[in-house]
DNA sequence: GACAAAAATGAATCACTATTCACATAATGC
DNA sequence: GCATTATGTGAATAGTGATTCATTTTTGTC
């Protein structure tokens, strides 16, 4: 077994164990039960506890800004590119629940931590729908008194509570596409250009 | 010192210390000694340590809503009515950022905790926006294919994303009333009938 | 000011778990 | 197939901190 499918292993195992009990009630113990290593293994392949959430929010966050760019590429429209960013932001809920829960545990977790490291890759992440807002400017479509940098937290915002709606609740909500047409379109006629 | 001035001396000391640390890293000996009582005090006033977040997100989550019930009261415009929660939300930064992030925290922190209790102040809190929705469609203002369900959570996911800002950061952003006014229009010309 | 009841104290308990490390096993090279 | 290195194991350690409760202090009543 190559080295970075047992990293790789120790990750999934802990998306999974945090996403059912928190970060803080998540025993090491626990992941490695789930990964199938020993406890003393997962200290090969990260520092600490903590670590292991580090890490896993970079890679997969990663992964996440890799693969919706390459959907944005395709397109040039400003409106369609935020409704390409909100159904791909909302679709990973379909495939990837867990991951989604623990990425909002992440983001609101100890406010403490977070302080502490500059999460760069969040921030690369909600940068491109600023990214989009401007150009979207520059050609004309959304009205100018439009601040980019807030207008990205507010969209970001209403996709993560989205998300934490459905991460949490059992119950049979509104759909996905539903959901997501209803966000873009809201933002998107409050953005545009009478 | 009347009971009651005791049970508050706590939970203010709570907010505070969980603010600062975030509710797993925050001690009860902690919370005590910011109260200026003994660790075993606190017990007789509340059940447990996550008792004493709960209480207290009930307590203060309650007080919003009246508060903000009350100002509402005043208006029946319903695009004038979201301008009001809209800024009554994000102003509660200016002189309770310790609550506001400790609201925040108890929303996310664990999931599990979460799906365990039925957080029905939080409803009632965003119900407020629904209301206000499907009010503004009755009198025709809104349009009829926005689904307040939907709305009221991206609404209040995006003022609570611009909270996490806030709280989270000591460099100067875009002014409260700036943001406020921002979210509002944003929302407001993306919910009327052109 | 004496007594009972209520409230408060804080040191001791005790369960819990992240991390370490001495040892075991597997992989690699020769 | 032996030696060396890399990888893996899991029991033991060591620190932590929520909660308890025997004792003390305060309050209220006569």
């Amino acid at each position: 077994m190559r080295v970075s499918d047992k990293h790789q292993k120790i990750t999934q195992a802990a998306v999974k164990v945090f996403a059912h009990k928190g970060f803080f009630n998540a025993r090491i113990s626990d992941i490695a039960k789930e990964a199938k290593v020993a406890d003393g293994t997962i200290y090969l392949y990260f520092n600490n506890k903590y670590d292991i959430l580090i890490s896993l929010f970079e890679d997969e966050i990663g992964k996440i800004i890799v693969k919706v760019k390459l959907l944005l590429e395709q397109e040039t429209d400003p409106q369609k590119m935020i409704e390409i960013y909100t159904a791909h932001h909302l679709g990973l809920l379909r495939d990837q629940k867990d991951l989604v829960e623990v990425l909002q545990m992440e983001l609101r977790q100890s406010n403490k931590f977070i302080k502490e490291y500059r999460n760069t890759k969040f921030i690369e992440y909600i940068d491109i729908i600023s990214d989009i807002i401007h150009k979207g400017q520059e050609t004309g479509i959304f009205r100018a008194d439009i601040k980019p940098g807030i207008v990205k937290r507010a969209l970001f915002g209403s996709l993560d509570e989205m998300s934490r709606l459905w991460a949490l609740s059992t119950k049979p909500h509104y759909s996905l596409d539903e959901t997501a047409v209803q966000i873009s379109e809201i933002f998107l006629h409050g953005m545009v250009k009478k």
